[in-house]
DNA sequence: CATGCTACGTTTAGGCCTAAACATTTAGAC
DNA sequence: GTCTAAATGTTTAGGCCTAAACGTAGCATG
């Protein structure tokens, strides 16, 4: 059966894992950890969505720590980031806004309004008389973008510098194509 | 140039994106419209990290609606799962189970709380007079798991059954690889 | 031009998390 | 032993998100 791993750690912490390695248990020992208790269950899955999950949290809380010295939030830069991106007059609508971040609709209405607040965005009407909403940025929200987007994207490249540029084309591109399947199969 | 993906979208919803494919700008185009933007910026990371961060959401948005049917939620689950993979006697300490779960020890406070009200945890000292705390998984804890984790392995698997196991093991692999050294880079 | 369905944005309630402040305990240095 | 520094678990404050309830606008049908 070879070695057991994930043990029961009653005694002090860290058995098999020493304090200085803060995350050290591959998914492939989760896996075999379930296949151990309850042997049949299927965990083809755990070698893929731990990892990515656990790379997507240590992702996001750097991008956070980063921001948070910049006096930003991930949120407000994330949606100021869209509006950025698309360009002269820098405008787009809210559904576009919840379509392309992936969250619900409230939370674009409270991003929205955070942003707006904080003068970064105008909020105005589509038409009139319309009840359709059309976010702007203004040139607080834009130099806000201008002055951050450069760091975030440096430092997360340095994060991924270990792939050489063919290992990182090969892996993006099956994480598009895992993504898309997935989606697929999210709206059955 | 190419074409101009990332168009500002003043007019209505989707000029390039239809409805019916909620998400579909890949991390390619916003890496493009970056550097149409703001020529020379490093773009280098948004092919890995926007796809990982969508397929995180997307799984962990799925994962929430199939707990919320079973009556859990993910954070409790996670806690359960920890312990109960830990196989017998179902213990495992605090420290442990922040290293394990990725999130801060006031979170684990939180969640072992939560659970030990719900009756599915207990919590005691490891040694008399010791700061140190043991959590312990109860029977209605341990048939809470058994009864849910099936179901949400079961589905995870099939959301990326279009992987081939070849093509799985090798993507598990880069990840787990890429995991290991972000973590590494982390650490300073 | 009613009627009812659908789409849309906002608001509210509740959940979970992080960061920071606390209160102890543990470990070292001398 | 004593004292200081580090480690540990909990609590609190504040932030962001989802789900669901609303109120309204758009729109097709008859």
């Amino acid at each position: 059966m070879g070695p057991v791993p994930d043990k029961p750690t009653t005694t002090t912490q860290s058995d098999a894992y020493p304090l200085d390695a803060p995350s050290a248990y591959p998914a492939a020992e989760i896996a075999r950890a379930w296949q151990r208790e309850r042997p049949g269950i299927p965990t083809e899955s755990i070698g893929i969505v731990t990892p990515l999950w656990r790379l997507a949290k240590l992702f996001a809380d750097d991008r956070r720590k980063l921001l948070t010295e910049l006096g930003v939030d991930p949120a407000t830069l994330d949606l100021l980031s869209v509006l950025r991106r698309s360009g002269p007059p820098y405008e787009v609508n809210t559904r576009e806004l919840a379509r392309r971040t992936l969250v619900t609709a409230g939370a674009i209405s409270q991003r929205v309004g955070r942003a707006e607040a904080a003068g970064l965005v105008l909020r105005r009407t589509e038409r009139d008389g319309s009840r359709a909403v059309v976010v702007s940025l203004t040139k607080a929200g834009h130099d806000l973008v201008e002055r951050t987007v450069d760091q975030v994207l440096t430092r997360e490249a340095e994060l991924v510098s270990s792939l050489k540029p063919d290992d990182r084309e090969l892996l993006a591109g099956r994480l598009q194509v895992l993504l898309d399947d997935v989606r697929h199969r999210l709206e059955h």
